[in-house]
DNA sequence: CTAATCTACAACCAAATGGTTGTAGATCAA
DNA sequence: TTGATCTACAACCATTTGGTTGTAGATTAG
């Protein structure tokens, strides 16, 4: 969890996820669209990796960069749970003003 | 958007969050429920107040930490974006599919 | 075969992070 | 008033992070 929100943390990484997510992209063609260099741009890659945001698949030399939505779910576990706390909170103070 | 994943990108922060979705907690009754110095609860409660997950409300010498749901609905609209995108993504390569 | 391309990875550096201790200002209790 | 409690904040330290350059291994193009 904590590698996947620090992923996240990032606006390159988060933009890297969202550009996978819309076309195709070596590691090489995703450096090509930064300011910064090749390497730390894979760096980036690697830590979405890690996150379970995207996978790499080897073709050829190229190394094609896809998403991996079980990333985004479990985030999105984790803040549907808050938001349900979050509720459940809501509900408690209406009952206690209601009570009141 | 970077200070928001931050947040929530370590683990004492997130039960935090937890924490104060289901009951009421000053600092100190925070600092209390964790192994590390008071200072050091102190910066993560920042933290999270930085990203909007949570508010400081003085109350006598007590400082009460309340949740803040505006951080959680904003990470979750990223996901969702993520989700869109993806599903978009899945309905193209059906469409290659069923012409192929 | 040779040269260019794509990738991996190490070493290095500045800045941020997560922790500590210490000091000081408010507020409450006796 | 005095002492205890809650908080804020500074200074410091070790580790991580995000960037760089450089080197080397595969793979493709000519």
């Amino acid at each position: 969890m904590d590698r996947l929100f620090q992923a996240l943390a990032d606006a390159t990484r988060r933009d890297i996820v969202a550009r996978v997510l819309t076309g195709e992209f070596s590691v090489s063609g995703l450096a090509a669209g930064y300011e910064m260099s090749f390497a730390a741009v894979q760096k980036h890659v690697a830590v979405l990796e890690r996150a379970s945001l995207v996978v790499k698949e080897k073709h050829g030399r190229e190394q094609m960069v896809r998403p991996h939505p079980e990333g985004v779910r479990r985030a999105r576990r984790l803040l549907d749970e808050y938001e349900m706390l979050w509720r459940q909170r809501v509900d408690r103070i209406q009952d206690i003003l209601a009570d009141g």
